[in-house]
Formats: structure tokens, sequence, C-alpha cells
DNA sequence: TAAAAATACTCCATAGGTATTTTAT
DNA sequence: ATAAAATACCTATGGAGTATTTTTA
């Protein structure tokens, strides 16, 4: 049975009259009576009482025809529904961001992919690097903002930005009276760091290795807020993302921190956005990306 | 779109695997790959995202696997529907009757029906002759208990019993002294009739016009009741169908009226079922005829 | 490398068309 | 006699099959 049959019944119950329904139905009469015909002989039950003066329903009919205009409805909304759907910049995107750059990017990116992407409707999420991979195979999310590299098969990626690591240190350590950092000026310090998974302390532990530094073992923050806190408290000193650095101006406590950036180069980490090979909301993410890249907080950053 | 496209996509979401949905619905893999393909081009969107590991529905295609499931069940509900409504001796049949009959005859076939055709849920309509073929024609009742003849195109008929006129007097009357009445008898009478429109009206005319017998044109009778009235009051004599003479008996002031039938060969009308030619439920007509054939109270006017 | 989906192609069932017949009022 | 549905027959679209290739984790 097909929906066609359905269709066709449909215009003969409304016109009482085969010539009349294949008419409106765009087809000649012979096809819509034989079509019409195979219907009757596939439920098993006449339909139609016809004869060459008039048409009428059976009761079973008239059964049939109000159930298939119900079936044709709900499949008219759902063609309509989907031509509705066909916008790839519409619709729900679900995006997760790593926990060390969320707070201090999605300030300045939602109420730009508001005005940019209006509709579409971004559905956030934070989650460290490897919790995303996972939710991202998953189809949990539509993509994921992290830093590379990611290993990780089946997932593509746009590089966005690099974002430098900027010093900070308690306000009356030695080195806050340099106006720029180098490198070697780590060699010796104590560096606080972020506690496992965060992509964060492998990136900045990286730079550390470069130079020779101790990292104090006996502290681990769970949280870049947690972080900041302890170099305040004089704890130590640490590597902090761009983003969040310039956060830190309005926080409470912010002056006991000093911030130096390094000397150019600087060392850097690069942002990107990934999304399975096979997603279908590619170009949303794309166009996500591109908004990001151009909002002016990340392009200050890129000079 | 078909309703077999929608099946196949509702099974690879169920399924999460093209070739076990395809196993599912009993065709190949490429055969529901191509299909779906098309499926998703006619709708414009994208359903399901693949790879070589795992299918997953996107989020347009989690709404179409929603209203397509309903839809199914919808069409399945329909076909089983109709699968229940095969026995063309189930279901509603509406049938009519002429007023002349209807209260005699019903109160022995009712309970017949009940019990020979338990499925067939019988409605029942009374009106006179030309009422009946109008609404036959209109497809407001199935069938039509009526005298033959009745001119009617498109109609077929079975005939299925006669039913002897009785002659009803006043019980004072001196041909109620007679067991058995001639035709002859009733000549100089003064006979009382039904209303126009009444068929039996013209049955009683055609019989005393062969004698020459005057109809009393003051009275008019508009029901059966009436006319059994008017003779116990004694205003006349008149011609009953058999079945409401029979019924006489149990009514009051029947002690008023004498009932004499006439002498073989009786004078009759002819009771036939009658249909539309076109109609689909002449099985269940002619069932319905079959019983009140064989009625007692029917087969006992025949011998 | 192995599993799975996509593609290429072939075939045939059937929807749909044209011409004609049958039917019923 | 006429209007309308049914039938006969033909065509061609497209659903389904087999064999093969491509993809990707």
């Amino acid at each position: 049975m097909n929906l066609k049959d359905l269709r066709y019944l449909v215009a003969v119950a409304e016109h009482k009259h085969f010539g009349k329904a294949a008419e409106a139905c765009f087809v000649t009469q012979p096809t819509l009576s034989t079509q019409i015909k195979k219907l009757e002989e596939f439920l098993g039950v006449q339909l139609l009482e016809r004869n060459s003066k008039q048409v009428m329903l059976t009761a079973v009919g008239e059964r049939v025809v109000a159930r298939a205009r119900r079936v044709l409805h709900e499949v008219d909304d759902l063609v309509e529904m989907c031509r509705a759907a066909r916008d790839p910049l519409a619709g729900e995107l679900r995006i997760g961001f790593i926990p060390t750059i969320a707070p201090y990017l999605l300030p300045h990116l939602v109420p730009e992919l508001r005005r940019r992407l209006p509709q579409l409707k971004i559905l956030l999420y934070e989650d460290q690097t490897a919790r995303l991979v996972e939710r991202l195979h998953r189809g949990e999310i539509d993509a994921g903002l992290m830093a590379v590299p990611v290993e990780a098969y089946g997932l593509e990626h746009w590089e966005l930005f690099s974002e430098p690591f900027i010093v900070a240190m308690p306000s009356e350590h030695p080195l806050s009276q340099r106006e720029e950092l180098e490198l070697d000026d780590l060699r010796d310090q104590h560096v606080l760091l972020l506690d496992e998974g965060h992509c964060l302390r492998d990136q900045a532990l990286d730079i550390c290795n470069m130079v020779g530094v101790r990292e104090q073992h006996a502290f681990r923050a769970t949280s870049m807020e947690t972080l900041r806190q302890m170099v305040a408290s004089g704890a130590g000193m640490t590597l902090l993302p761009a983003l969040a650095a310039e956060a830190n101006a309005s926080v409470p406590n912010s002056g006991a921190v000093a911030l130096r950036p390094f000397k150019k180069p600087q060392p850097m980490r690069r942002m990107a956005i990934y999304w399975r090979r096979s997603s279908a909301r590619m170009e949303a993410v794309k166009a996500v990306g591109e908004v990001m890249r151009e909002l002016p907080v990340v392009k200050a950053m890129q000079e």
C-alpha cells in the first residue's frame, strides 16, 4: 500500500467522481481506477460503491478515508517540518568547551552568535578534552572547542586562533618589576599547575620542561579560579591563557596578582574547533568557528 | 515518498546498522541504502549520520523517525481495521421498512437476526416506499423491505414472501357471520383506506377496483392503528395485511373488530427486499432476507 | 585490515498512459 | 444515448538484486 493510493482514495471521497478526482491528482481516470481497485483488493474490503452515475463511500470506506486523511496530514506535516529544517544555519547546535576557556570566551562569543547566527540555537557544554572527544563520538555534541593536538580518529578540525600564555605571579614577586618576561626567567621558579585531566596542565608543563622548572607537587588546583587564588595568596606563580588572564582584571583580589606577558615569540596554545568527519552539522560548526575567529578579543591576540 | 521508505528509516533508527535493518526489512543493504538516500534527498535534510563503524540519527532525523513511527502505526491500524471488517456478515446494516409491516414484522425478526447474524448490527428505519427508494439511492440505507412492484432504476430485489389481505370489519357486521369471504362480498361495501403515500392504500384500492367498491372518501387514516380504531368504532371495513391483522389480537379494543380471511386464492401483496445493484452489502442483505423468509410467522403465510 | 556503507549496473514489477469497452440510468 | 467507470494493452520509471568499490576506525 502506498501513500499515493490513500491520496487517490481521499480525492475520490472528496469529488465523488473518479474523473474529477483523477484530474485533481494529475493522473488519468484509468490510472486512478486501477489503483483504487488494487487498494480495495489489498485491504480486502470494498471502499467505494460506484455506478455510472454516482460514487458513494461504504461504511468501511468512510472509516478508511478518515484515517487516511489523518495519515496524509501527518506525512505532509513531516515534509513541511523538514522543509523548515533545511537551513543548515538553523536548529540546535551542541558545542562543548574545555573548562580553561569556556568562562572567558563565552561572554564574548554568545552575544555575537546571537547577532550573527540568530536562527541557530546554541547549547553549551563544558568538559575536559577526553570527555569532549567521547561525547563527540557518541553524538552527544556536534562540536568541541579544544587545544590542538587532539588524538582522535574520525574527527576533523579547524584551527581558529592561538592563545598566548601569560605569567601570573604574586604582585610582590621580584619578576613583577619587568614589563616582559623570557622563558628562561621561569627557571628555578616554583610553578603551580592544574590537576590531571586539564589539557592546560600539559601545555604549561611542556613549556616548563623546556626550561627546567620544578612543579609544586604539593598543590594542584582543580580549577583556574582556585589556581588564581593560590597565586594571589603568594603560593607561587603560574601560566594563564590570555583570555583567562584578561578576565582576571575584573575579579576580586585581582590586585594581589601581577600579570606579565612573554617576549615574542610568546608560547601559545592553538585552539581549534573539532567535529565528527561524518557530522551533518559541519556547515553550522564552521560558521560558528568563523564567528569565533572574528571576535575582536580573539583577533587582538593574533597579530 | 513511500511508506516503505519510512519503514526503512525506522528500521535503521532501531538497529543503528544498515545491514541489520535491511535484513529486518527483507531487502538487501544496497536497496535500503539507496532508498534512505533518496528519502533524504526528497526531504532535503540529512536524517542519518553514518560512517563505517556507527550510525546515528541527526536532530531532524530523530524528529522524522518519531513522526514516521506514528504514521506507520496508524497505517497498520488502518489495515488491521479493514481485516476485521472483512466479514461480510459483520458491521452495520441499515434497513428500511414500510410502516405497514415494520411494527408487525420486527418483533419476530429482530430477535431472530440477533440469534442468526450476531455480528451484524442492524439499524432500523421506517418510511413510505417512495422515501425508502430515495434513501436507498442516496446510500442512507443498505436495504428496504417493500411491496413489489417498486419502480426504481438501479435497484435489485429478492421476493421473500406473500402477505394475504384479511378483511377487518366491525364485529356486528353481517359478513362477520361467515368463516371465509369472497372478493365479491366486498361489492357495495364502504371501505376505509390509508392516506396517500402508503403503498398499502394502492394495493387495497386495486383489489377494491376489481369488484367495484366505493372508498369512504370522508375518512383517510394516517396510520394502520387509526384505521383499526375506525373499524372498531363501526365506521366501515378495511383490508389488513396478515401480519397486522395477526397483531390485532393482542391489542386493546380488539373484540370490536372481526377478522375474516378470503377464500383461496387469497388476494396478497408480495414483499421483497431491495438494494442498490452496486451495493457492497448485498451479501449481508441477502442473509437478512433469508432470515425473514424462514421466520415461522412468515412461513405460515406461504402454504 | 576488516567491517560497513556507497556505487555501478542490471532486471523486472508496476504505476501510469492511450484506446476501447462495458455499464447503468 | 450518454456519461462514467472498467478493461486491455503498452511504456517507462524506479525499486530491488548482484557484484564491486570506497571509506574509516
